[in-house]
DNA sequence: GTCTATAAAGTGATAGAC
DNA sequence: GTCTATCACTTTATAGAC
């Protein structure tokens, strides 16, 4: 935990702003998003985003900076207790299929929590625009979270399924599995009528983390050995 | 397929219209798309939006229109042969296991290549959009296709599964399956950037439908019948 | 560091000539 | 059915007072 002292006036509007063009970038993109809507909803001068970011732009990338900030907040401790069990497994074929299993339902037991219960309502959507267009602040997502999540995920594939980490067929596994649980985000509308979730609650995550674990084991079987 | 006959210029216009609103709304979204941009890309006048369609918002109304009508012919095939499959299909648990695995991939080979062969660039942005934020569009796309499709595979997941086809569970298993595939297109940065598909191409689309097929199979294994 | 005021460019819709 | 011209409004950025 950073030390928190107060924040300078400055600092605060920095704050404001970052934390409302969040929400407005999120649910307007950033073309249509006006800089008059996100000054209106931090409750700050519309000038002063050119003076605290430099323009509209500026501002834009600011809130990956904190997003990408937050997220490893988020991440760090399930990251760093995976890599550490990793290290010191024993090397029987079995017990490190099992382990790679109990290691996946825990990164995305943390991947959930994070995007359905910490997230502010804009990560997601924000999130979702850059890789559709990536642009200059995909390159902060990417190389600040995304690439050690992955990274991370293919290499616990290959260890459940006995597929080399550096195949195609193990990178199209892990994401597949990214993809079972990011599709509760992107196909919202969906979700909202198929399964009622509308927003999805505490219930819907608990139900959300149980069958994922079920699929996780089932993806991964006991006793069989991809060649 | 219907009668094809030279088209008048009003009509001409029209498609013109819908073609390269199609392009921009996806690449833009409803508010940052401008009608001039669009008409332009037409080789159109700007004033001929509000002549046949009364507007912007006519217009995207349109577009979705036609998207829901393409889908259909694409994924038609396909579903009327499980529907027909399903219903004269032997009663044994072990065989009607095996057949749900075989009929979830045609369905989603068909899913596959209209995705990524036959879909117009715009389709999968336009669509993602409305997810997030459904308007009057979204209801033509899920009553038109989605809904459909949807509780198809939901059908099929009770059958490999042993679930009870009206259970939550049953319903997030067939998001599920339906994430796996999806993320290829939602999260087009990553795949770019871990798979190096930028674009994908034949041979990713490939390797996709393998390894889909794969665990699909994993996920419904022989003899196994979930209570 | 914050504010008001405004410049310069772009927006969707539409009236009216052809 | 198509075109030009234009209205009323909104956009981002910024100059200059405080």
């Amino acid at each position: 935990m950073a030390i928190t002292r107060p924040l300078s006036r400055g600092d605060q509007t920095r704050e404001a702003l970052i934390s409302a063009a969040l929400g407005v970038f999120g649910r307007s993109g950033f073309d249509a998003a006006s800089t008059r809507a996100i000054a209106d909803a931090a409750g700050v001068n519309q000038a002063l985003i050119g003076y605290h970011f430099g323009g509209k732009h500026g501002l834009y990338l600011g809130v990956f900076e904190h997003i990408v900030g937050q997220m490893q907040q988020h991440m760090a401790p399930v990251a760093e207790e995976v890599v550490s069990r990793l290290a010191d497994a024993p090397a029987g074929q079995p017990a490190r299929r099992e382990l790679a299993v109990q290691l996946l339902q825990s990164i995305f037991d943390a991947f959930n929590d994070m995007s359905f219960e910490h997230a502010p309502e804009g990560w997601v959507r924000l999130i979702l625009r850059e890789q559709q267009d990536p642009t200059e602040a995909f390159q902060l997502l990417y190389d600040g979270i995304i690439s050690r999540m992955i990274g991370l995920v293919t290499q616990l594939v290959a260890m459940g399924s006995g597929l080399e980490q550096s195949s195609e067929a193990c990178r199209i596994r892990a994401m597949m599995i990214f993809g079972q649980v990011l599709v509760f985000h992107t196909a919202r509308g969906t979700v909202s009528r198929h399964l009622g979730w509308d927003p999805p609650g505490p219930d819907s995550l608990r139900a959300l983390k149980q069958q994922f674990r079920l699929v996780i084991e089932s993806q991964f079987p006991p006793g069989v050995v991809v060649p």
